[in-house]
DNA sequence: ATCCAAATAT
DNA sequence: CATATTTGGA
């Protein structure tokens, strides 16, 4: 159960998600929650938002099949209302309410105030719609019916959501963590002064006692380990090296082979979690991949190790045309020896023209058509028939953001 | 004995 | 710097 926060606000949304991700509760030694916690689509709150009861009904039924928890309502205005209530994952809506309410204008007030990913269902197939809806950042737009091939991926755009607010955070400056290493300050001092130095100033306070009076091994916490990953995702796990690490982590009396030791079991973790994907990128590959729905990024233990894993629904009879939608949806797709995800890009076998189609493929436009003025050609972003052949860096190309996650 | 994080050796 | 091996604590 969630609390009602104002979550009106785009920072505090932020600031919820800090408190999820990574625990520091100062005080109390909390467990992090693991990123399964996080990301199970399993009770993904949705809400969603449609005059027309039929579609309500609809919309919910199918959502509800796939396990999403769904709240409804029928005016944009309660709509507000319920978001400023609840924490909600996502948002799917209409853009035409009756007469007088301007649902583009509900749509730019919620990816303002609230930066969920909003999913666009609408009956009106008119290209100008469609393009206004994608530019004002509507994640991706839906022609009703919606069809539930295409609903049951949803949760991807808020699993790539987080991801990138994840990225976001990991991106600060490391020095802006405040953080107490009592087990790596007092083996420093220690070390320095390995006489009887206790009584001079700076007594060291706090809590050393925890867990310390053990040998002189440097302890990682999960804040030092959170410095630790900001400092690879800022260097990009390609080029972390342990002695640009020790750098940028700039915590006194770290020592370097600390780092590279640490290092070390980090690959070793992402390695072990990417073991059970299937190598190659191939039809057969596919069908596993997807019947094992192995499709989110995940922590793992209380490290924070980013990884894939199975989330969605194990279905029996999966085919070609599943996997090939999975990947439309935006998937974390096996290449080579690494991962890539891929940002979800719509379904392209709905009931659109070729050129609307177009249109649907822009849904993931890159991110920096949003701000200014947008000037978009539907053609940019026309998806070929030669381009759903799933090659991954194709797909990677589509987002600039895309990361390579080693194997090794 | 077994497992794992961290240190140390190559 | 990467990787393999050892250490030492639960």
């Amino acid at each position: 159960m969630d609390n009602p926060n104002s979550n009106l606000d785009p920072v505090s949304h932020v600031d919820t998600f800090d408190e999820l991700m990574i625990s520091s509760s100062k005080n109390s030694p909390m467990k992090p929650l693991s990123m399964e916690d996080i990301f199970n689509p399993h009770g993904l709150k949705v809400l969603v938002v449609d005059n027309n009861g039929t579609s309500l009904l609809y919309l919910t039924r199918i959502l509800t099949i796939y396990h999403y928890q769904v709240t409804t309502c029928s005016l944009p205005n309660e709509a507000l209302e319920l978001i400023k209530e609840n924490k909600f994952d996502m948002v799917i809506t209409e853009v035409h309410f009756s007469p007088d309410i301007d649902g583009i204008e509900f749509l730019e007030i919620i990816i303002r105030e609230t930066g969920l990913p909003v999913i666009i269902v609408s009956a009106d197939e008119r290209i100008d719609t469609i393009r206004e809806c994608i530019v004002k950042g509507a994640c991706t737009y839906i022609p009703k019916p919606a069809k539930k091939e295409v609903i049951q991926f949803l949760w991807q755009h808020v699993a790539r959501a987080r991801k990138e607010m994840l990225r976001k955070k990991l991106m600060y400056p490391i020095d802006q963590l405040e953080i107490n290493e009592p087990s790596l300050i007092s083996f420093v001092e220690d070390k320095e002064f390995s006489g009887s130095s206790s009584s001079d100033g700076a007594p060291l306070e706090d809590e050393q006692n925890k867990e310390q009076p053990k040998k002189n091994r440097i302890a990682w916490t999960p804040e030092l380990h959170e410095k630790f990953v900001r400092a690879v995702t800022i260097l990009g796990i390609q080029n972390a090296v342990p002695k640009k690490l020790l750098e940028l982590m700039n915590v006194p009396g770290l020592r370097r082979e600390s780092v590279a030791s640490h290092l070390q079991k980090y690959r070793l973790n992402l390695r072990k979690l990417s073991k059970n994907m299937p190598q190659r990128f191939t039809e057969q590959s596919f069908k596993t991949l997807v019947s094992s729905n192995a499709c989110s990024p995940v922590f793992e233990d209380n490290n924070s190790f980013i990884s894939t894993q199975p989330i969605t629904e194990t279905q029996e009879h999966f085919t070609v045309q599943d996997s090939i939608n999975q990947v439309s949806s935006g998937a974390y797709v096996p290449y080579n020896d690494s991962f890539i995800s891929t940002p979800p890009i719509t379904e392209m076998h709905h009931p659109f023209t070729v050129q609307d189609s177009s249109i649907q493929a822009g849904a993931y436009r890159p991110e920096f058509e949003q701000d200014n003025g947008p000037v978009i050609d539907p053609n940019d972003f026309l998806i070929t028939d030669e381009s759903l052949q799933l090659d991954p860096i194709m797909l990677a190309s589509y987002d600039p953001k895309s990361q390579i996650i080693p194997f090794n």
